[in-house]
DNA sequence: CGAAACGTTCAGCATTGACTGAACACAATG
DNA sequence: CATTGTGTTCAGTCAATGCTGAACGTTTCG
């Protein structure tokens, strides 16, 4: 790995980071984007990264759940070769949408819990609901969007 | 407090500590944003959240630096008193789209590194810059339309 | 001037959690 | 059956960091 890739893995790893995943999820995200060739095994991913096995599973077990990596086998072969395909991008990007359905939801627990308030009182917290109600459809739709112009322009197949 | 809306502080403060703030942060801003009356004093925080005076003053610093929270004076009283304003929302939406630009430099960052790599090698994060490209331009489009709605239907901050 | 009220700073504590590395489970191979 | 290669689990370690509480600076009165 040059000096620059380095960078880029380990920028991914940050920022990852900072959005609740792990650094290492974020690195290996980062190295399965521009690794070649595309597909690597477990192994691969040790000497790459420079972490341990452990590291490893546990971690691409995470970006298996979020749909962010793909593991797939081959026969006669019983490794796994981990990827990030295009698919990956999809399901990265339908979780936009549940940052705002999170926030939305805790806004309506809360308005439950001062239901007996004056309206002056519930009004800031209403229009919090409703800006995150609203983010909560149209990100979404922004997404669905891109997608569907994607797929019409370049001929790639869509996804569900 | 009452039982639920300690449950809803505590929610926000998970929420916020979940994507890069720290849990008093999201304490504080949901008091804020429930409180009655509006506006508290240092010394209303530090009893609403059983927190420490200097806990208060480093998260009321970081707040007020996010612009998800105000600081105002009054005329003869030498405490500052702390809010959850109707603008802080703003502020609070305009990150939406700083997520996708971080993102997208990170990925053009990591482009110039595979710079030399044949194409078929580039072309997972090729896709990955345009896709947070399109999310970078077209989420705060998404945040000005309905701040635009709202402010042209109700003429008032009056929520439906 | 003192004293009290208010806000800030910062060293120290405690907690959290990401990562390591060894033990383990399992399958394929000779 | 033993051995080797592969993936998983989990107790332990270590660094990061959020919070406390005391010390400090500043302003306002008596």
């Amino acid at each position: 790995m040059t000096e620059g890739e380095s960078a880029f893995v380990e920028e991914m790893g940050q920022a990852l980071a900072s959005y609740g995943m792990t650094p290492m999820a974020g690195r290996m995200w980062g190295w399965l984007l521009i690794c070649d060739p595309p597909e690597q095994t477990a192994a691969d991913l040790v000497e790459a990264l420079q972490a341990s096995r452990g590291a490893i599973s546990g971690t691409a077990r995470i970006l298996t759940a979020a749909g962010m990596i793909r593991r797939s086998t081959r026969r006669g072969d019983r490794r796994e070769y981990f990827s990030a395909p295009p698919e990956a991008l999809d399901s990265f990007l339908e979780n936009a949408g549940r940052i705002y359905r999170r926030f939305r939801e805790i806004a309506e627990r809360g308005l439950d819990a001062i239901a007996d308030r004056p309206p002056a009182s519930r009004s800031r917290l209403e229009e919090l609901r409703d800006v995150f109600a609203f983010m909560e459809q149209e990100v979404p739709a922004v997404v669905d969007r891109f997608l569907h112009d994607r797929a019409g322009s370049t001929g790639r197949k869509e996804s569900a």
